[in-house]
DNA sequence: CGTAAATTTGAATGGATTCAAACGTGGTGG
DNA sequence: CCACCACGTTTGAATCCATTCAAATTTACG
């Protein structure tokens, strides 16, 4: 219920070399000619924001859309009774704020988890590249199914079922974004935010987890090792 | 847990008849001029289907995507214990199915809850049409960005908060649809299904709404008027 | 008309929430 | 540099809401 004024500013760590961009076969420009992508560098920012602050607002007319590059961000939004509900966690590759291509304001308030790195692309930039080129409609389009993939898995996966099975989801979500086994260590507001459970749950469930030995804090406190397997089976429990 | 063979064949209306469509100016094909729309019709069926028959099944190789032109369908997916879950309904102009137009299999089935009236536009059509069509790429990506709206719909709302409430979000969701007021009754699994709660609770919230006077079945045991404003008081406490 | 399916209602159980308090931690200003 | 405050997390205990299981009842349908 409380509101808090989270709006750090990014900073800006240059014009986007999407040229040379390491994710760049997974991201929306796929399918340009260095020429043409050459055109486009020239107005997207690479932007690192700190955790906790707000990239864009829910409601807001939005000019840009986002590509993740690097960091986990939240999408949230108000729930008819006033509190506040992740609708789902977007990662590396993942477009946010997709809505604007089509003229519409943002949908949801999306925030940093952790410090995050993402290229910051004006509509204006599709729009003039939607007119010769069928390849970005695709992509577009393709990205629009991936976010309803994920809609879709967060009320399949993340709000059915016992609070013990939503968490050993989530955890097994999360270290399906990394590829070494460890996983983002989310706070327990934002797990109970995501799994439509209760701070105090998501933080007993986590304890017992703990307990038992299915998750291990590695030193830094930012990630976590688990036991992949008896997680999903506790994810497959009914 | 138990798996039903419902795969009634639907009736053949007849070849679709989208210049004189009655809703054409809310579905996929609403920028096409007449001479192309009568390309396109050529193979585009106009199909019936009988309440509770399947109108694709999840993981099929779609070939087709389905306009909705009268009725509710409701798509499936299997949860992770093995249940069924409602991601969201369809009505009037929605899309289902859309996940072919970029050569997706089905995410989910889906099914028609009452007699329903649908138009089976083959996936070749939208790659045709595609090619010079900017205006039916925007239409594919609003279609897109609604479904969007209505699975984050579908976790807010309807997953989120006491049963009765979501119950009443449903109710007045279901009269939206609806401009007279009445809206569709649909059946208490279902609704169970929709809103992630168990059918003896579905049940017992609707008993206690009828008690209350908040709802009031219609004749013909299909629809049901509600009292609106009293929905809306509860659907917004916590 | 008879059987299967869906709905309704009851009673007991269990899981999650709520409220409260203690604990740890990070950041800020003195 | 340390004290202190704010914030998030953890844990406990009581309550409550929804589920589960069961049985009765109604509805749908061949």
């Amino acid at each position: 219920m409380k509101r808090r004024a989270i709006c750090t500013d990014p900073s800006w760590v240059g014009r986007a070399d999407c040229v040379h961009c390491t994710i760049r076969n997974r991201v929306l420009f796929a399918d340009l000619t260095p020429d043409e992508l050459n055109q486009v560098l020239l107005v997207v920012d690479d932007l690192v924001f700190k955790r906790g602050s707000m990239i864009y607002r829910q409601g807001e007319a939005g000019n840009a859309l986002f590509t993740i590059r690097r960091g986990i961000i939240k999408l949230v939004r108000e729930t008819p009774d006033g509190h506040q509900r992740i609708v789902r966690l977007m990662s590396v590759g993942d477009v946010a704020g997709i809505e604007v291509a089509i003229g519409s304001p943002y949908k949801h308030s999306a925030i940093a988890i952790g410090e995050s790195q993402l290229c910051r692309i004006p509509v204006t930039v599709i729009e003039r590249l939607d007119i010769k080129h069928p390849h970005l409609a695709r992509q577009l389009m393709v990205r629009w199914q991936r976010s309803l993939d994920n809609a879709d898995r967060a009320l399949v996966e993340f709000s059915t079922g016992p609070a013990d099975a939503r968490v050993a989801r989530l955890l097994l979500f999360l270290s399906s974004l990394t590829h070494d086994g460890r996983c983002a260590d989310i706070g327990r507001q934002d797990m109970g935010a995501m799994l439509g459970i209760s701070t105090e749950t998501a933080s007993r469930v986590m304890a017992d987890f703990r307990r038992r030995g299915l998750v291990e804090e590695t030193g830094d406190g930012e990630r976590c090792h688990c036991n992949v397997d008896i997680l999903k089976q506790i994810a497959h429990s009914g």
